[in-house]
DNA sequence: CATTATCTTCAAATATTCTGAAGCGCGATC
DNA sequence: GATCGCGCTTCAGAATATTTGAAGATAATG
């Protein structure tokens, strides 16, 4: 079997002319280079040069040099393709976020991470929180950011923030006139519009509200655009009210403890790869200063 | 350093799904193995399985499957093609051959020696005796055929087969009509035309005449053309006389040893790629069995 | 929970590769 | 045309690397 070291050696000497400096580049003695020609050229079967100062090659030595050179090339190309993969220079990653945080955080974050990672890949899916855990565990996605699984689930929730629920409605409605604090009944006498984030929400106060509720709507722009239109109010998370469309505004919630948890789902059953692990450390140490600098109701748990 | 039979190893595992079957299937045992594996992943810097038991693959793992396993591929490729290049299965050959010889004996014998090499490449220059010479010195060509030549030269010649001059002239000539053996005298009558092929001829009945002569024809076809017009007459070997037109005519000469040697010319200093050198086997086994069968007025020296 | 199968570890055995000294051969030099 | 010097090869022993076999560890199976 014709080793991969010995073509190595082979092709520093034909590029050398001698095995004298070969045997230097090599840091090997003369003898030790000397030998393992011979025993190349016993198995390839043929003469690889033509005289024993090494100086010009045989047509099988030229080829051998030739596409020896390109598969030497070519093995320490991918030898560094996989050193880089581990060091998660590259790879691919599936992202999958709730859109608050999608569209609030993460385009201020991936460009950081991406910058000196010339070949990784990232892919961001953005859907509800229910579709995030759903992702994660299924392994479509790598990773998923989303309010904290009131279910169990095999995937592993490592929290990043919290941010208040707020109440969302009509500008020109009665409880943005009254400048007060929100409570569960002036919710209940405006009608409650239920909405993907507000699932994570499990207040005995909500719980109640939210059984007489009616209206399930997914999407945040037309959620916003009920609300405007008074057919009643909702509750979104602060992040998620942040660009609010005109005559709608956030309220504050009477309530103390209404906030949602944010954080890192990853599948607890496999093995991250080398990009995603890196993600989530980056995630895991970014995050928190940026929601601090952010100056948005938004708090570390 | 992570070498290929390492990558080999694992590739191995991760096919086989386990270390046991993979250690049999290498003929090493579990523990050889085992090691191995430990040992990449300590180089590459990452582990490469989920658990101990080989079964499922890391992402890193994964990647290092793939792409080690087309470098195998590649490399195995690769040392194929030079063991196949060694004897003699691949490469490129370049022939100079005299016209006499390309067109009515080099037909029969390229076609059986490729016939089983697949990868092996035959350029055929066919020009006169000293541009063969030429092209073979210059490493233009890897061989040559062609008459011996008359000057010292770098190449080695190896005689293949001789045939004897005959007078080329017009069928209605004075000559063809006496039907006798033509001597020196008859052809001076006529008028000599030179031509590639008589350059070699050293007889000194010959060289009285030529220097006669006015005219140098290298091309056979023109010569062919001149002759059959009546213009003169020229010499040609019985070989190049094979397909004469109509109304010319291949006379015998008084003089005996009036004969072309035609042979094999080879570089001296340089080692022949593998295949001319299977090529000249070939050739130097072939040509004399050949030239007995096609029934010429052709002769072994 | 015991049983079995597989994997890891370790020290000794084996195989491979390297070194340094000595000899050989080719070309340069006198 | 003898001698010298440089570089290549050869060889035996030394240094490394790899493999083995036995024993202990760890996971799957019933």
């Amino acid at each position: 079997m014709i080793k991969l070291e010995t073509l190595r050696t082979f092709v520093t000497v034909a590029e050398a002319g001698n095995i004298k400096d070969a045997a230097e580049r090599l840091c090997r003695t003369a003898s030790a280079v000397s030998m393992t020609l011979k025993q190349l050229e016993h198995e390839v079967g043929g003469a690889l040069f033509e005289t024993d100062r090494k100086s010009s090659l045989t047509p099988l030595g030229a080829f051998m040099l030739e596409t020896g050179r390109l598969q030497i090339q070519n093995y320490d190309r991918m030898i560094d393709g996989i050193r880089a993969y581990a060091r998660n220079r590259i790879g691919r990653l599936t992202l999958a976020s709730v859109p608050s945080v999608a569209v609030n955080l993460v385009p201020s974050l991936l460009p950081r991470f991406v910058l000196d990672r010339p070949g990784v890949e990232i892919e961001l899916l953005d859907t509800d929180s229910r579709n995030v855990l759903r992702s994660v565990e299924s392994g479509q996605a790598d990773l998923g950011i989303a309010g904290r699984p009131l279910s169990r689930t095999t995937a592993a929730f490592e929290p990043l923030f919290r941010d208040r629920f707020k109440v969302i409605c009509n500008a020109g409605c009665d409880l943005a006139a009254a400048g007060k604090l929100v409570d569960w009944a002036d919710i209940e006498n405006q009608g409650l519009i239920l909405n993907g984030a507000s699932d994570t929400i499990d207040a005995p106060g909500y719980k109640a509200v939210s059984e007489q509720a009616s209206m399930y709507v997914r999407n945040v722009t037309s959620l916003l655009a009920l609300a405007k239109s008074g057919f009643g109010v909702t509750l979104l998370p602060a992040l998620a009210a942040v660009d609010l469309p005109e005559d709608v505004v956030a309220l504050d919630l009477a309530e103390e403890n209404m906030w949602r948890v944010v954080g890192l789902l990853s599948r607890s059953d496999t093995v991250l790869s080398p990009v995603a692990l890196a993600f989530r450390a980056f995630i895991l140490d970014e995050v928190p200063k940026l929601v601090r600098t952010l100056r948005l109701e938004v708090v570390n748990p």
